[in-house]
DNA sequence: TTAAATAGGACTAGAATAGTCCTCAATGAT
DNA sequence: ATCATTGAGGACTATTCTAGTCCTATTTAA
């Protein structure tokens, strides 16, 4: 189904409330109570979110979460590696015997560039993009983003 | 990690093979022997392929699968759909509740755009490219596909 | 000093995936 | 006709991954 994890889907929802009120800081219960999402599995999700860098936390009491940057500088790519590592469809795991035989890993190098069209397809849309409503005249702003397949074969 | 299951990577091993030999009919244990997957495996995959009319069976003695078209006419896309259902990263997952207390369902719509955008780009890659090798020379042929992100946004 | 908050990691339960196997149906060859 | 070959369909198991929870330590404001 090449489907997300749900705590992918939850770091976007959670993202995007605080994309929407980026000058304050929000403590992992705020988040959890508006949300709707259980406390320790919004913990979690911040935790690693800390950890790549897309929010920066702060310990003790008064403290909290905020996002690193602006919401136009996080992209939807970084918050998927964050949840789920890489990006990257395949992996090589079909035994070296087999690859040898079949003569199948000549193919590999063909999968690495659809991760990479994928990867910017994913780089180039934004929290910020996410927040706005996906109804078409108010997206009209959005400037062209061109990926050409091909420059990517060269 | 946004990965595609085992079974995907197989079919596209099981696939190409089949690309580069398309004159002949091809027996599931042939498949198994040359690319070195284990037959029921094999079986298991290819039977998905039929079903999803990328491949044509031939029951009984002298029988075998052969593709149903061209590889150029066979998508990566269409492959990954056989084998995992329909292209979509997102699910709504979260309980309605959830969602109306965070207003997080705003965000569904751009996710929509973004799965549009990744099916765009595996749609636009077929069999028959991936048949080729990935050096750069060999695919200068290969023609401009441009995919307009924010077009999607209209 | 205490309460509030995050950090880090261990742990469990459930779901999904990978892989196997069995029986039935179809077809060509003897 | 019969038999060997080959796919169709589905049931089943084991393993891996994901989701979700919880505990303890650390930090900081009041």
């Amino acid at each position: 189904m090449l489907r997300l994890s749900k705590l992918t889907d939850y770091a976007t929802v959670i993202l995007s409330f605080m994309a929407r009120d980026t000058d304050q800081m929000h403590a992992a219960m705020e988040i959890a109570s508006i949300t709707g999402i259980a406390l320790p599995t919004v913990s979690k999700i911040l935790k690693l979110l800390v950890n790549a860098k897309i929010l920066i936390s702060t310990r003790g009491a008064k403290g909290g979460y905020e996002l690193a940057r602006a919401p136009a500088e996080i992209s939807i790519a970084a918050v998927i590696s964050a949840l789920e590592g890489p990006i990257a469809l395949t992996e090589c795991s079909i035994s070296q015997q087999g690859c040898e035989q079949a003569s199948g890993c000549e193919i590999r190098g063909n999968w690495n560039l659809i991760n990479q069209t994928i990867h910017n397809a994913l780089e180039s849309v934004t929290l910020a993009d996410m927040v706005r409503p996906a109804r078409s005249q108010d997206l009209a702003w959005k400037q062209e983003i061109l990926i050409p397949v091909a420059s990517l074969y060269r």
